[in-house]
DNA sequence: ATGCTATGCATCC
DNA sequence: TGGATGCCCTAGCA
């Protein structure tokens, strides 16, 4: 066969080592680079390099023409230039200095030494001292700001894992959402459309949904005029309205009614709200368009209006908390667009706000609805501080690590509504820290008023990356999608009252519990090092309020070298 | 232990 | 403008 063939005819093989490392060889990987030849008979250039490595740097095959050098110089597996490498060292990852920062996306520094990763004051920018002459900012600078409560209200970090669901979900987690009256009740949606309902302190009462949607549940939202009833947004193109006590779903609309005719026609629904002033929900699809749903006909009410670039994702609608009638919508366009519903028509937005990347979310603030929290692709997160004022440009942006990742649910920074400052806000982190020798992404609290990080929660156990967080309207718990399992987070002295009291608290559904422990050794988990994580790996997450800010750098010594 | 892959945005031409 | 291509810290399964 034609192998047999080339064999024959196979050019000499130089095979040029690595003289600047001695320790290049061994279990370290090794990247290979052909410098000249055919490029073809790669399969067979790999064999020729792993047999060459042991001895002779010159192999010979039969007659050739041009010899083929091949490269055993360690490289940069991200720039494939060699001097340097990238990638983990133990827990640690090193960027490529060829690259712009991995956190802040500057050239000239890499992650390590980036300004923003500081270690009390981690991913801060300084608010920008404005001067605006805006007749209405100045009204509230002299009139309303003083009205606002000076002091803080201390708030409480949900900082220890009370219970989780390993593997409730089949994909992983797109959305959460807590029952508004039922304080135990948590709703989650998943990449597979399944909806899934948690009584959290019950632990093993739960029902999955799966014939409510085809694939990802997008957003959910609560009926406001009955919170037996639930609304999602799916990307199969549906809105639905499903009863939990029944369990049974109808469908308020459906974009792809002829079913699939091509990438080109399939319409998905991501963001979604309602709007119980008028009776509608609010649905924007992937080609730009907003759709309004009466919810007492299931009718469309008027028809789609274009509220985003033609063709582009609309991520994100928000009703303002105090007055309905004002629309905040974000998406692919890199755009956050503030909306009247009273005069509603494409193009006629109040105000673009425009972002350097896509934004992945947008909120008006819980309580007064007069601050608008965004999180974008750029990682940064962007808080204008008054609808009424200037928004020509974002009151303070605070880089964080929340990048991109198309495995990865988008991240959302979510306002804690229980802080009556508005200036809590929960959101996952992307790069990993190392936590006593293990790689752990922890969840940020962060003052979004003076930027700074208030607490990052973390638990040995959760080793993966955690994008989508909601924090309880009313209680001081966190509930957390990170790839396909759930947490729900207390304080820790909350979490010690709460059945049942095994170690950690985690409850195994189904047969994960023995993939658990094949994984984590069962109560015994971390190995890593001395002072290592283990059942002291508790004592890495014992921050519970703003007040231990300062202690983080005691508590995580490592933070120093940053 | 290693390899594969689902998958979304940016960039290029 | 649109199709092809490539991609730095994924997660889980074969």
């Amino acid at each position: 066969m034609a192998p047999q063939t080339r064999r024959m005819a196979f050019p000499k093989v130089l095979v040029e080592r690595d003289t600047d490392s001695e320790e290049s060889s061994s279990d370290d990987e090794e990247e290979v680079e052909e410098e000249e030849g055919p490029q073809s008979e790669s399969e067979e250039e790999k064999v020729v390099v792993t047999k060459g490595g042991n001895g002779a740097t010159v192999e010979e095959k039969k007659k050739g023409k041009a010899p083929i050098t091949i490269s055993l110089k360690k490289v940069c597996k991200v720039c494939k230039k060699p001097g340097h490498e990238a990638g983990f060292k133990g827990a640690t990852y090193i960027d490529c200095p060829m690259k712009p920062c991995f956190l802040c996306k500057m050239p000239g520094h890499t992650t390590m030494t980036c300004p923003h990763r500081v270690t009390t004051e981690y991913g801060v920018v300084p608010a920008p001292h404005k001067n605006t002459h805006n007749r209405l900012d100045f009204v509230f600078q002299r009139q309303l700001r003083p009205r606002i409560p000076p002091i803080k209200a201390a708030y409480v970090i949900p900082d220890q894992v009370c219970c989780a669901a390993i593997r409730y979900h089949s994909r992983r987690v797109t959305s959460l959402e807590f029952h508004p009256t039922k304080n135990n009740i948590l709703l989650s949606g998943d990449k597979k459309g399944q909806v899934g309902v948690w009584d959290f302190v019950k632990v093993h009462e739960k029902m999955v949904y799966g014939n409510i949607h085809t694939c990802i549940v997008n957003n959910m939202r609560f009926n406001p005029i009955n919170d037996d009833t639930v609304f999602a947004a799916s990307s199969d193109g549906t809105v639905s309205c499903t009863d939990l006590e029944t369990g049974i779903s109808s469908s308020l609309m459906n974009l792809n009614p002829d079913g699939w005719q091509g990438p080109n026609n399939w319409r998905m629904l991501y963001g979604m709200d309602t709007n119980s002033e008028r009776g509608v929900v609010l649905a924007a699809d992937n080609f730009g368009f907003l759709y309004m749903l009466d919810t007492r006909s299931n009718r469309k009410a008027g028809e789609a209006i274009l509220i985003h670039k033609k063709g582009s994702k609309v991520v994100g609608l928000h009703c303002n908390p105090v007055q309905p009638e004002i629309l905040l919508s974000c998406g692919n366009d890199h755009f956050a667009r503030i909306w009247d519903m009273r005069r509603l028509e494409a193009g006629s937005s109040l105000c673009d706000l425009s972002h350097r990347r896509v934004v992945n979310s947008a909120y008006f603030s819980p309580v007064t609805g007069n601050k608008i929290l965004t999180t974008a692709q750029d990682n940064r997160l962007r808080i204008w501080d008054s609808i009424f004022g200037d928004l020509g440009s974002p009151s303070r942006e605070i880089v964080h690590s929340h990048d991109f990742n198309r495995h990865l649910t988008p991240f959302r920074a979510e306002w804690d509504p229980k802080d009556p400052s508005e200036s809590l806000v929960v959101v996952g982190r992307y790069i990993s820290e190392n936590y006593h020798g293990a790689a752990l992404h922890p969840i940020d609290f962060i003052d979004v008023s003076t930027g700074q990080l208030v607490a990052e929660v973390i638990d040995p156990h959760i080793t993966t990356i955690t994008p989508v967080n909601k924090l309880h309207p009313r209680d001081d718990i966190l509930a957390s999608g990170s790839s396909r399992s759930l947490f729900i987070w207390m304080p820790k002295e909350k979490s010690e009252s709460v059945e049942p009291k095994d170690e950690r608290k985690i409850i195994f559904c189904g047969t994960d519990e023995k993939k658990f422990k094949r994984k984590f050794g069962g109560e015994s988990d971390d190995d890593s090092d001395d002072d290592g994580c283990g059942s002291k790996g508790k004592n890495l997450k014992s921050k519970s309020t703003k007040s231990k800010v300062k202690k983080k750098s005691a508590e995580f010594p490592h933070k120093g070298k940053y």
